[in-house]
DNA sequence: ACATCACTTGCATGCGCATGCATTAGTTTC
DNA sequence: GAAACTAATGCATGCGCATGCAAGTGATGT
């Protein structure tokens, strides 16, 4: 795995990305940020998750996660709620608002992923690093 | 490859992009795209590029490599020359200065890449995904 | 003339870094 | 032991930056 390696994996993650977030847009009027922090919660037990614990499991640092539990909130799909035993800590809760909107994205996300994935496929240039991947 | 493989992925290339972009602005002062529009731009002939062609090869927005070969431009790294025959083009040229950068930096590039990807593989939950990739 | 192409520019968005505020934990002092 | 200081922790906010999209500018071709 050398630079040339990681720059394929890089243009290919681009690509994929950019048609994940295009597909989440323009069919639920989401970003791939708040996808994944809805994928996240509603698996979290009681659907509900400390900010830097969600802020881990997707890749974002914590103030990035702050300002994402405020869209998500204005939204209606999480909301805060203060942590009873350690009065620094909030938690971002899913609500059933938020469940909805997660269970009718999830297979817009995966199907975006698997179309995504394929047209990578058959590129010339990605073709095999896909294929690498996919077994 | 379904989504929570994807995740994984993602997780990877958000870190090592990381830690590239690190080690570059704290030993070079230049960030990821910079280096690797510099990197294209050294071994392409006669060091130049259209907009257009730069843009593809790095995976960035047209908008955004204009305002990139300015940043480079201003650093001193590359120059705008005009297309001869197509008024409407710009190519976008490496520079005596932008070469030496490069060649400064490579190493640097390199160095960052194996070691980000040798403390992800030792990661419980990255490390099948890296040895997959490197196999 | 009109459409197209290559690039630039205005604007909005999401991100990271540095900082600040509130709460908690640990340590010293009396 | 209680009060007071000093970190350390969890989150929010100000700021700047890179990016994408959409509209604009100018050159080319038909």
């Amino acid at each position: 795995m050398d630079a040339e390696h990681w720059d394929r994996l890089g243009a290919l993650h681009t690509r994929v990305e950019q048609e994940l977030a295009k597909a989440l847009q323009q069919h639920h009027g989401i970003g791939l940020s708040e996808y994944r922090a809805l994928a996240r919660l509603a698996r979290a037990d009681d659907g509900e998750l400390r900010m830097q614990e969600l802020a881990d499991l997707i890749g974002l640092n914590q103030s990035s996660v702050s300002r994402l539990a405020s869209r998500l909130e204005s939204s209606g799909l999480t909301r805060r709620d203060l942590c009873p035993d350690d009065r620094r800590g909030v938690y971002s809760v899913i609500t059933d608002q938020g469940r909805d909107v997660h269970e009718q994205a999830r297979p817009t996300y995966d199907g975006a992923l698997r179309a995504a994935l394929d047209a990578a496929a058959a590129d010339g240039h990605l073709g095999p690093l896909v294929a690498s991947l996919r077994s």
